[in-house]
Formats: structure tokens, C-alpha cells, sequence
DNA sequence: AAATATTTTTAGATCAGCCCAAAATTTTAA
DNA sequence: TTAAAATTTTGGGCTGATCTAAAAATATTT
């Protein structure tokens, strides 16, 4: 079994690989976890004698097969233990994540299944991510970013790319929440920041700071792999 | 903040202290964590000058008010937990232990209370163990074990001895659940057994050693401190 | 009370995970 | 293409938690 560290290695090499599109350095996976790139190479050389990731000398860190599933049953337990603490709990969205991050490291058989059945199997996180699925399938969605939006176009909000307390705060003064129906009213070129208005018929002032990190859906996902 | 290895220490000491009403040895103490007296001995000067326990070299160790606080948190958090398995999850209740030993060293403010509150405030877990409340109160009964019941008296199982899975299928197998109200037949002395009537009406035998681990109450309980 | 047995502590090592400083390697720029 | 800059690895060392073996203290027996 995996240490609570080794699992963070994992979630974190899982994570820059996926949004770099490109092996993960050493420094990279230093900035990250907060720590040294002295200590990550140490690691690194155990995380690969379990083959749980693909390391060379210089040359960066990828996940393995094994390294993967785990990852992804991390992010999966990660997720849906914020869907318990907002749903259940009654936690707020920018309050969850740090207990999150201690109660993905719990270990047991079927505890995540029953978890994910006694919360009617969520496909989405409180901050809309997608929750991998048993099988680590992915729910995949057409988002984009508030900021790639056209004057005219519709939109819901579906998710935030920025997860800081302060954001996710900001966004609640806003009272901008997840799966609220938007219209782009118009850009201004001055600054690119925008005018909205919500389904309830307010109109809302956001820079361009809050619209680049703010996704939007315009159609419903499909199933796939990875 | 305490590392778990910490906790389940302080865990330890309070149970065994509990148990004897005198300190607790260092012998003791690494046969119920099921390491070395070495060990043992090392951890004890750090709990000590963390000033969790009162310990003086080879006179044994007893809890601190601070330790005391913090123990009784430990169990608090454990007894929720198996709660949250067994009423919501719906795992057995000889599943629980080891997840809930996991879980109760989650660190988080609100987290406990808010569970607490979901959970209905519950004042017993599923073994039938007391839950101390936030304020770390507990709730006594005046409960005896099924051994000590008199042929004739009536009681209500409310707990048991015995939490290891073996007991709690055996007794899941008799159909011999918590809050069943049973009679006291009869005791054949010839082996301490007992013949019990339950209150659906069946007839069961149970040897000395099942007697011997189930409590029984005979009224209802009262709040005290400690 | 002395001899023996038991318990507890100390001394010395190990291991995981982390750090810093220095050396090695790769990348970038001149 | 060679020097400078950036990145990565190595070597040595630290801490928390563990162990074994041996020494010290306490308890028990005769």
C-alpha cells in the first residue's frame, strides 16, 4: 500500500503531465507540492522501482499504467468526499478542499463505491469537476473558458479553473453559482472585461481576470475513455 | 497538530488507564499498539514534553487534562464514523472498525460537529458504545453484562465486550441484535450457559463465553461528567 | 536479605521522507 | 560552438518512528 505521500507524488505528476500535455520536471513537481527538487528526485526513484511512473535521468516523469489508476481513484475519492462535505455536510465550495485532501487517502475496499451509490453516483464535483467513474471512465464535457465567449452567445456555468477560497468566495458575493444560465452581453475592448446577464435577470460587470476563469457549457457531455 | 502515530498512543494510554483505574505500563502499551517496549519508551518522553501525559521513568503514564481532552476527541471521532459506515454507508457492523480507525484521524474545525448534526446527534454507536458530545461528556448506562443477569430478570442488549468480528457475526447469526429486550430463562450450572427468551419470542441457548460478552441494561442512562 | 525474574530504559541502527549545498547535465544565448 | 544559465542529481545530514541487544531498575521468590 502507498504511502500518503506517495499518493500526493502521483496526483501531482497525474496533473502536470495532463494539463502540460508533456512529461512532468522535476521542478514542476517541486513547485507543486511545496517542496524541493532535491527531495522529489528522491522520490522519484521509488515511485519508479514500483513502476508506478516512467522516469529518466533529466528527462522528466510520466504516468505509468498502474500509476494512472491510481491517480485517477484519488482524484475520484478526492471528489467525491467534496460532494459528501458540500452536499451532506452543508460545507461551503471554498471550505472543502484541505479536508478532501486528508479523506482521499483513506483506504478500504468498498468505501468509495458506497460512497459514490449513498451520493446518487455524482458525476460532477461541487466545483464541476467531473468524478471518474468506478471504472476511472471520465464524464468529458464542451466547456469553455467565460473569456473564449461571443457577444450574443448563451452559456451555463459549469465549472472554474481557479479554485482559491478567494475566487470561489467572490464568485458567491456574485452570487454567480454553478449551473446558473448566462448571456454575454458584450465585451469591452478597454479592458476585455464583460457584461452578463443571469437567468434570474440580473446583469453583472466581470473582469477579464473572473471571465478567464470561469468555463461555461453550451451542450451536454458524452461518455469516453480517459 | 499530533501525528497519528501520537493519537493512537494517547488512544491507547486512555483505554488501558480506563480499563485498570491505575497507569499504564509500558508493557501494556506496546502489546495493545503491538510494538516494542523500546518503542514505546521513546514515544512516552515526547508525549510527556508535549505535557500529554504524566509519566515518570519506570512508574508507568496517566493522562494530562490536555491529553485527556484530546483522547476523548479521538474516540468521539471514531464512534461517528462507525456511524456514518453503518447508518448511511451500510456496512456491517463488524466492517467498521478499521475504517473508522483511519478516519478519526482527519484534522478539520467544523468537520466532527457537522457530522455530528447529520448524523442526528447520535449518543451510542453501532456497537453500542457512548459517543462523548463536543463538550466531551459522555452518556453512562447502567448496563451489566448478560452473565450477571439473574434467571427471571429482563434486560435490553445494549452492547458488547467482545468488538471483534467473530462475536458480532456469531451474534448477527443468532439473530441477536442491539436494543433486542430479552428474558433470563434459566442458567445451567453444570456450564454457566444461559437459555434466553427474546422479545420476538424465540428461544435461544448461549454459552458463558457469549454471557460473558454482551451487556444488557436495565434502565435507561443519565449524563455525568467523565 | 540475597538471588532471581521481570520490566523498563538506554544505546546504537535502520528506514522513509525531507532538506541544503555542491556537482553534473542539459538548455539557451552569444 | 562555446560560454553562461537553468535544471537536475548526488552526497551528506536531519527528524520521527521503529527495531534489537544490552544495561539498569524494580518486583518476586526463597
Amino acid at each position: 500500500m502507498l504511502s500518503q505521500v506517495e499518493e500526493n507524488y502521483l496526483k501531482s505528476i497525474f496533473k502536470i503531465t495532463e494539463k502540460e500535455g508533456k512529461p512532468a520536471s522535476t521542478n514542476a513537481i517541486a513547485g507543486d507540492l511545496q517542496t524541493t527538487a532535491a527531495s522529489v528526485t528522491d522520490m522519484l526513484k521509488r515511485l519508479s522501482e514500483k513502476t508506478l511512473i516512467h522516469y529518466e535521468k533529466y528527462k522528466g516523469v510520466q504516468m505509468s499504467d498502474k500509476g494512472l489508476t491510481i491517480a485517477t481513484q484519488l482524484v475520484r475519492r478526492h471528489r467525491l468526499w467534496e460532494v459528501f462535505l458540500v452536499e451532506k455536510l452543508e460545507f461551503a465550495w471554498d471550505e472543502v478542499h484541505d479536508l478532501a485532501e486528508q479523506l482521499e487517502h483513506i483506504h478500504g475496499n468498498s468505501l468509495i463505491d458506497r460512497l459514490d451509490a449513498f451520493l446518487g453516483n455524482p458525476r460532477f464535483d461541487p466545483h464541476g469537476d467531473p468524478i471518474p467513474d468506478a471504472q476511472g471512465r471520465w464524464t468529458r464535457r464542451k466547456q469553455i473558458l467565460l473569456s473564449a465567449l461571443e457577444p450574443g452567445e448563451k452559456g451555463i456555468v459549469s465549472g472554474v479553473e481557479n479554485h482559491s477560497p478567494e475566487f470561489l468566495q467572490y464568485l458567491d458575493q456574485l452570487g454567480l453559482v454553478l449551473h446558473t444560465q448566462i448571456t454575454l452581453r458584450e465585451r469591452f475592448p478597454y479592458d476585455q472585461s464583460v457584461r452578463i446577464r443571469t437567468d434570474d435577470g440580473r446583469e453583472l460587470s466581470l473582469s477579464e481576470k473572473v471571465a478567464a476563469n470561469l468555463y461555461v457549457e453550451e451542450q451536454s457531455g458524452t461518455k469516453e475513455r480517459r
